[in-house]
DNA sequence: TGTTTTTTCTTTGTATGCAATTGTATGCAA
DNA sequence: TTGCATACAATTGCATACAAAGAAAAAACA
């Protein structure tokens, strides 16, 4: 055992663990979770694993039937939608609070992952992330602990969509641009207009994700 | 033993009693939880315990630090108008989609609801119960299970603030008005006006909030 | 007496065992 | 073959035991 001075519990490692082999799809849904066959991939014992398996199932992103265990949640059409509805109303209420409430160092960061992510085009695996960590920083800019607590659980119940509608360059050209849109908008403190360039940025996400469904 | 005539799992009881101790004040903001207390106390073992309570840290109504125990979250000014802030976008949100989607039974129910509330005009305690109702009936409306996550989620977090602000039979009545100004718009599909008319009741909510705070 | 160190004690984090329940397979009868 | 009952196996729900980390208390020291 690496001397670890583990500062954060299994429950949590586990937890992460289990986000992530969602996100990348290696728990697709529909996937049976059984306890013991992740407590032993992780070499831990159960009850860190029903820790996370609980707060998974809080969040929305696995579903769990007594008695009858639980499965990675799997999204009908018409919850997609709603997900995408849920992430609208969400979104834009963070680019407007973003935009009275945001510092210079907060709106320098998203500049820069933005650029970032620009420059990255073609990486679909990079975008991804860098695209990730730019929405997690406007959640944080809208300096809004309940705001944030929805959001973050949303973005996690993204995961659940599968891959990524940022393959393509051009999908990632545009959405960096309709970041810019934003940015643009908070950075000058223009409330309605920030809200609705976030608006208009997931609702473009949206008709991706309705494309990328169309061919898969 | 008794002979288990459980059907629900002793996790989602615990979890039950923990977020109606929270709403009844008899676990107050601040208040330290200890494992072994609690599960005496329901007569079980920690694992439920820890199992709801995990729930509860998801759902933001507890913190928890590790190796020192969780207590229940006490919010500052600043958090309470947040979470105002948040109601506002949510339940306008709900307000505008149960417009669209709302059937007939469901409006008739609120109808009733709201009936019933301005009849117990006087009894504070009955009248959080049925407001309580009210609006939880109205995240239904919304048919969109995101939207309803987070609502849930508010919802319970409103607990945190303590005494209802119905306590008054003015406020009551005034609340009861704001409904039926939400239930006019529902019923006639105006998704703008049952927005406007939603927020509009959060922002007198919270205008009762703080006149609370302030004499308290 | 005040401060630092050591010790004890409480409380959580984790592992594991047991019992209950559900899904599944097998056998029997129609 | 199909429907149904019964037995078995897999798996969770819950309880409990143990270990480790902090907090509190006690002791040692300046």
């Amino acid at each position: 055992m690496p001397k670890g001075l583990s500062k954060t519990s299994l429950s949590e490692v586990a937890y992460g663990h289990l986000v992530q082999a969602i996100q990348t799809g290696e728990l697709g849904p529909g996937t049976r979770m059984r306890e013991v066959e992740l407590a032993d991939r992780f070499g831990i014992s159960r009850t860190p694993i029903r820790d996370a398996m609980v707060r998974l199932e809080a969040e929305g992103l696995i579903t769990h039937q007594p008695r009858q265990g639980a499965v990675v949640r799997s999204l009908s059409h018409r919850e997609i939608m709603e997900l995408y509805e849920m992430r609208q109303v969400l979104e834009s209420t963070a680019a407007r609070k973003a935009s009275v409430h945001a510092s210079e160092p907060e709106r320098n960061e998203l500049e820069r992952l933005n650029e970032l992510m620009l420059e990255s085009a073609g990486d679909s695996e990079k975008v991804a992330d860098i695209n990730r960590r730019f929405h997690a920083v406007l959640y944080e800019c809208s300096h809004n602990r309940f705001l944030l607590l929805a959001l973050e659980s949303m973005a996690n119940s993204m995961a659940l969509l599968g891959p990524t509608t940022l393959a393509s360059a051009e999908r990632t050209m545009a959405a960096a641009h309709e970041h810019a849109d934003i940015l643009k908008a908070v950075a000058s403190g223009n409330a309605e207009q920030a809200e609705q360039a976030a608006r208009a940025h997931i609702q473009s996400a949206q008709q991706a994700r309705l494309e990328l469904l169309r061919n898969f």
